[in-house]
DNA sequence: TCCAGGGTTGAGCAGTCGCTCAACCCTGCG
DNA sequence: CGCAGGGTTGAGCGACTGCTCAACCCTGGA
């Protein structure tokens, strides 16, 4: 019966969401999966065990609708108003805070960077194959990094999710605001061999 | 004598550096300070206030460079690669550690969550009035909400804070790439009234 | 019918937590 | 000199931490 297992695993969750991790015990999961301590213990071995757990099976259940709809976005903006809608209709699907709070605990403890690390690609990855597939054969592909743009895109994310505990109404003006950033980027793809030469020169001279 | 509240105050800050919010204890604190458990409440009543007080100072102390050389800075690009180098050539200087950790313990507390806030805004606010400043008689300034765009890069730079942790060369990249995305939405300014025209029909259609 | 074994339980261990407190040292003022 | 008071100390309180363990319930096979 993987039953409690999977109750233990929702509890580790529900406890981070609402304590964050210092408010998160193995006493504290086990009170809200409604389940006795000791088997936190048999089960995973260690509150750090479970916590692995726990992020992982959250960021894959809240990447799992957005990577669907990835595949439907067919330029920059749609990506950037895809995150927005997610932030904004409902937490449960587009909020971070798990993966956030491991962050945050990972930055002092090596064992738990290491799981962090992973369900953190969980999210950069697709985002990294779609700007790939959105810039192939665009001018921009030749000086924007895939990679790198779809870390700043997450990091983005993960930090907006942190000012959302104490500053609600900040976390969906930044987004609204970058969507209008990139509607400009856009628009320099759009406009043609002028702008195309212009772009050009000035990351010439100015690219370090 | 404030010398041991000082030693204090930098002993918290250097704590939640090296073992991050969850391994930052009255005691862990008094040890790393050199000074008697028992003198953090006597100098501040509860480890909950000279967390406040320690995150405020390390706040204070990273933004001021980078506020100072705001005043130099006179476009995006500037503003951004002044960001990138402070990441880049000294982490004391561009880090927001203790930030980014108190962001995520206020997550589940409100008293925290006021004063880290404040904080936030040290942060915030310099950028929001540089932006102000940059984008006065710019066509963008029609379009882009700087409140919202000072914010969208202040979750940035925290969330690769974060970053750091467990994948140490993100970071860096997100930059790279972040500054050659702002050379894009520069050239649409530099344009004329051709590319600033289709700016403003794309925008007019695609903005909800 | 018995028994093996996975799953579960409450008690409890050693250690740490935030915090208090009586006792102390030291400095400066009357 | 005495003594008040800010600053400091170590001991210790109750609560909580991660974790262990013997005892238990329950189900399935012999």
């Amino acid at each position: 019966m993987g039953d409690t297992r999977q109750r233990l695993i929702d509890g580790a969750i529900e406890t981070i969401r609402r304590h964050g991790i210092t408010g998160t015990s193995a006493r504290a999961i086990a009170t809200t999966a409604g389940v006795n301590q000791a088997l936190v213990f048999y089960h995973f071995g260690s509150v750090h065990e479970l916590l692995e757990v726990a992020c992982l099976t959250a960021t894959e259940a809240r990447v799992a609708p957005f990577a669907e709809r990835l595949a439907e976005v067919s330029d920059l903006r749609q990506l950037l108003d895809l995150g927005r809608r997610l932030h904004a209709e409902e937490r449960s699907l587009g909020n971070v805070t798990v993966l956030a709070q491991m962050l945050a605990a990972a930055q002092s403890d090596a064992r738990l960077a290491k799981a962090t690390s992973a369900a953190l690609h969980l999210w950069i990855d697709p985002v990294e194959r779609t700007l790939d597939r959105l810039l192939t054969g665009s001018p921009l592909a030749a000086v924007v990094d895939t990679a790198g743009l779809a870390r700043a895109v997450c990091a983005g994310f993960i930090g907006l999710e942190l000012f959302e505990g104490v500053e609600p109404a900040g976390a969906q003006a930044a987004l609204d605001a970058l969507s209008r950033l990139v509607a400009l980027v856009e628009v320099v793809d759009d406009l043609g061999p002028v702008a195309r030469r212009a772009l050009r020169g000035k990351l010439r001279k100015a690219t370090p």
